[in-house]
RNA sequence: GCCCCGUUCGUCUAUCGGUUAGGACGCCAGGUUUUCAACCUGGAAAGAGGGGUUCGAUUCCCCUACGGGGUACCA
């Protein structure tokens, strides 16, 4: 049994694309799981539109989704000579040839061929001469006429293509460097890659490169082409969908286990399983769970699965989750009191958020320093009437265990003896200790507050500091 | 134009010839409740259309429709 070697190979020419990061999880997901190997390598090829600052954008963004990857990154560009040597050795064993059809000829064929209907494949008549004239050529494979090409995928099963259908396709352009698809063939083989995972955008291609393969007599690497992301619409993803680039959704401060959870669930599936950790995917990701059609993206869905997965995390972790967000948003650092607090009251901020700005806003209790100023709603609950009520609590609060118990027995007395119920009073009391209608219970706050700092900010709400009014 | 692929609740999906077509998100109605989140109970909601094959089709085959992809000296 072959170790597997997977890989991803994204062009840099912008962010990574939610797809592209789709596409990178699952490749890492088949290899991690399998004690494989995950390559990188960046498809440069195009020198026009790849830039250095694209490809750190995809390394940042595999970064943030914790998509680790072994060895150096490749750059295909830097293996033009070894391209240029297989197409050099196919035209020597007389499975290439030298076509000096010009660019203006071809064009010029395709578009006649197209006006009269016809197929507007290209047959170079260079196939089988040899009265090879002196001027640029390129270099073509000499593809079977007839038969078909069956591709065997994983995913979308046995695919077959005429070769009728396919044309002599250029391995090496007439200024020398080579195509596309004579590189990836190249470089998967030379990496060893030994399961290709790609959209399915490539599967027709997959037919040509697959005729490289046998030219070199290398063997066929198992092929898995996934359906692409749709947008709700279920038109091809595009900008008017919203976020395309993986990273958007860091900013927008949603958990990397999340969407790593959302997007493998998104076009895969293990049964009825929907919410799972890092370990289980990686347990129970295989080929044959991967749907054939399109899948549309749901924020509501990556929504409700991080939610799940900010509850479950570690408080620390999340800590330094939080951090990260704010970083990507070019927030303010948090102070030394701040990450205390922050971490303080964790335990009972992440069970009720769903994203790290829900969290921060929930957070925002332990993160302000007195006197708190209240927000809009939060002074609403502040009349006059409730911190009369507040200023008569006081004093009860002076004495007696600081703990849960003791706390409720308190709260409860004294609004038993009010004449009302405990639930008139969170209101004020929430808006007193946090400036704040939504956040923990105000039992929790307390307890992470401390008896001074509570009764400091109830003494501060009883008089009216801070509430503006 | 030609070629390839796809099509189950609004969405993600289960089903691998026989099920009251299941689950999840979302939605609606209740419940719980100190806000929010969570949670509990119940509900509405699907096999694109048409032909076959079969005792029996969501499942296998064909056609149509719709969607996607490919068809470059782009990647």
């Amino acid at each position: 049994m072959t170790q597997v070697v997977t890989r991803f190979a994204p062009s840099p020419t912008g962010f990574l694309h939610i797809g592209g990061a789709r596409t990178a999880l699952f490749n890492w997901l088949y290899a991690r799981g399998r004690g494989g190997r995950f390559l990188l390598r960046i498809e440069d090829t195009d020198r026009a539109r790849s830039t250095p600052e694209a490809t750190q954008a995809i390394l940042d963004g595999m970064a943030w989704l914790g998509l680790d990857h072994d060895g150096d990154v490749v750059s295909q560009f830097e293996n033009a000579p070894r391209h240029a040597e297989v197409a050099q050795q196919l035209l020597a064993e007389g499975k290439a040839y030298k076509c000096f059809a010009t660019q203006e000829e071809i064009s010029a064929f395709r578009a006649a061929a197209k006006a009269e209907g016809k197929s507007t494949l290209f047959r170079s008549p260079w196939r089988d001469r040899t009265d090879h004239p002196d001027a640029p050529y390129a270099i073509r494979i000499k593809a079977p006429l007839e038969g078909e090409t069956v591709i065997r995928d994983a995913v979308q099963g046995d695919v077959t293509v005429q070769n009728s259908q396919l044309d002599d396709m250029i391995l090496l352009r007439s200024d020398g460097t080579p195509v596309y698809m004579l590189a990836v063939v190249v470089d998967d083989h030379d990496m060893g890659v030994t399961h290709v995972i790609r959209g399915d955008d490539h599967l027709n291609n997959a037919a040509r490169q697959q005729m490289v393969y046998d030219a070199m007599g290398w063997d066929v690497p198992t092929f898995a082409h996934i359906p692409l992301i749709h947008g709700a619409d279920g038109k091809k993803l595009s900008k008017r969908h919203g976020a395309l680039g993986a990273q958007e959704y860091q900013v927008m401060g949603y958990p990397a286990a999340g969407m790593r959870n959302y997007l493998t669930r998104l076009g895969w599936s293990h049964g009825d399983d929907e919410f799972f950790s890092d370990a289980q995917a990686l347990e129970w990701f295989d080929l044959d769970g991967i749907g054939k059609a399109p899948a549309r993206f749901d924020l509501k869905k990556l929504e409700h699965l991080s939610g799940l997965h900010i509850a479950a995390a570690d408080d620390a972790a999340l800590q330094q989750e939080t951090q990260a967000y704010l970083a990507a948003n070019g927030a303010p650092t948090l102070t030394d009191a701040q990450q205390a607090g922050l971490i303080a009251a964790m335990p009972f901020v992440k069970e009720r958020s769903k994203t790290f700005p829900e969290l921060l806003e929930k957070a925002h209790f332990a993160l302000t320093a007195r006197p708190i100023v209240p927000d809009e709603k939060a002074a609403k609950a502040l009349d006059t009437v409730s911190r009369g009520i507040l200023s008569q609590l006081t004093p009860h609060l002076q004495t007696g265990n600081w703990t849960r118990d003791a706390l409720e027995t308190v709260l409860n007395g004294f609004a038993e003896a009010q004449g009302t119920k405990f639930g008139k009073l969170a209101g004020p009391l929430r808006a007193a200790l946090a400036g704040r209608a939504v956040t923990p219970s105000v039992f929790d706050m307390m307890l992470v507050l401390g008896r001074e700092e509570t009764l400091g900010r109830l003494i501060d709400a009883s008089k009216g500091d801070g509430a503006g009014s």
